[in-house]
RNA sequence: GGCCCCAUCGUCUAAUGGUUAGGACGAGUGCUUUUCAAGCACUAAACCGGGGUUCGACUCCCCGUGGGGUCACCA
């Protein structure tokens, strides 16, 4: 058949790695890996200035945190290209497609390489928009290199993708009206067209552009704020692209078979959080066991009760909010100190009523064996005496007897994981509080 | 402003000429093991406007309007 596919993921390493770029990244991967092909990834640090080494690590930890392939030439910074760019640069001039010139009055002895535009109108075929069409007129001779052998972006970006072999462009929208300078060049070189598609960007809420002063930009901080790698590949693959039909929750496998390009959409998608959260709790309850206590790890250096992993699995939709809940709702192995007011429900409850109901229930607990101490179990023996007698009224002290706390899980969970000696323990000393 | 792109509930979206315009997030209400969550049920919520084309338009065309992107020796 045709050539294999080919996408690219070339990142600016000029700051840490954006929510946007990374759902670029997702999309070029999904249509590679859809195609049987691969994403070469290629730094653009051409801008000397702002390119920095520790941009360029960020940008391979964030792409290895989300577990999206890629592979990378032996030369991958294009400041170390210039070998490559002195094979096409002169060829240009010699052939008349550039010329170079003075860079301006206040650098007389300097020389920029200008594209000698034939003002011509361009048109392309995006995979996502269908025919574009521009006129290059306005464009003058653009300036393509700052000198014989440093290219600058869109230069570089035409060779580069040329030498590296790529055979689809998918990037941001923001890119579509460099397109036709980039193939202005790319014919003058006399290189093959890659298929370009331009996907819709990420946005804010105010409709603009995704950005810093918009909060969290960088994967950085969804990972630092205990979101994980699936959730956020997953929701990122339904912004601006969807497969139809209803299913929402799909592994980056299942992203891949599905995804082409004809299904982006045009327009842009706003970014909002209560999804992403809603996305980060669904893939956190499809975690087994002991793989969500290894992430948690990640957050928490206490040894946490294997126990109260499916209880929080339950409840919390971030890593960070489990770790929070550890420590107060959760945190009720430690002697239990509350105001003895708090059994009463703040006065809802008459103190005769919830003593004689907790006196009724340590009776109850005498016949439990230890090994039938659990939560199920409990609740059975429980629940007929609470339903007869009260349920608020019996299970509100109870639960405060055994928590300390306004708020946690609900008392048969908490006697389950305490067992019965601490159960006894606690209920006599609410009884002593009131 | 020039050029280019876009337009379904508040948000993410389904629908590819014929649907009571569907789902999800969020919101509201109720139920539940009467705390907090979770869960379940229900409710409110959208085709930007105007012209065409057509027996029939959310779907096709045109014009408005609105929004966005881009106009560097940045990428």
């Amino acid at each position: 058949m045709t050539a294999k596919v080919i996408t690219r993921y070339p990142p600016s390493p000029t700051g840490f790695v954006h929510i946007g770029s990374v759902r670029t990244a997702l999309f070029n991967h999904l249509f590679a890996a859809h195609n049987g092909g691969e994403m070469v990834l290629r730094f653009e640090d051409t801008d000397k200035e702002r390119s920095k080494r520790e941009y360029e690590d960020d940008i391979l930890a964030g792409l290895a945190w989300l577990g999206l392939p890629y592979s990378m030439p032996a030369v991958a910074r294009q400041s170390e290209r210039t070998a490559v760019y002195q094979k096409h640069i002169p060829k240009l001039i010699e052939v008349g497609a550039a010329y170079e010139a003075e860079a301006g009055k206040d650098n007389p002895d300097k020389k920029v390489v200008r594209f000698k535009n034939p003002n011509v109108k361009i048109t392309f075929q995006d995979a996502v928009r269908g025919e574009v069409t521009f006129d290059t007129t306005e464009l003058g001779d653009f300036v393509i290199a700052r000198n014989i052998d440093e290219p600058l972006y869109h230069l570089a970006v035409v060779i580069d993708d040329h030498e590296m072999g790529v055979t689809h462009v998918i990037r941001g929208e923001d890119h579509i009206s460099n397109t036709p300078r980039q193939i202005l060049m790319l014919e003058a070189l006399g290189f093959e067209r890659p298929q370009y598609a331009h996907i819709p960007l990420i946005l804010a809420p105010d409709k603009t552009k995704l950005s810093k002063r918009h909060g969290a930009v960088s994967v950085n901080e969804y990972k630092a704020q205990g979101f994980i790698p699936e959730a956020v590949l997953n929701y990122l693959a339904l912004l601006g692209w969807n497969p139809g039909g209803e299913q929402e929750l799909f592994t980056l496998d299942e992203l891949a078979k599905l995804f082409t390009l004809d299904r982006v959409h045009k327009a842009g998608a706003v970014f909002g959080l209560e999804k992403l959260k809603w996305f980060n709790h669904e893939h956190l309850k499809k975690l087994s066991d002991a793989e969500y206590a290894a992430r948690l790890k990640a957050f928490s250096d206490k040894g946490i009760d294997p126990r109260l992993i499916p209880l929080l699995k339950e409840r919390a939709q971030t890593l960070v909010e489990a770790v929070l809940m550890l420590e107060t709702e959760f945190d009720f192995f430690g002697d239990p100190s509350y105001e003895p007011a708090l059994l009463l429900q703040k006065g809802k409850i008459l103190p005769e009523v919830a003593s004689n109901h907790l006196k009724a229930l340590t009776d109850l607990l005498e016949h439990v064996p230890h090994e039938g101490f659990l939560a199920a179990q409990l609740k059975d023996i429980i629940w007929p005496y609470a339903t007869a007698q009260g349920r608020g009224e019996v299970l509100w002290p109870l639960r405060v007897a055994l928590s300390g706390k306004e708020k946690s899980p609900d008392p048969f969970a908490i006697m389950g994981l305490l067992g019965k000696e601490e159960t006894r323990k606690r209920i006599a000393q609410a009884l002593q509080n009131l």
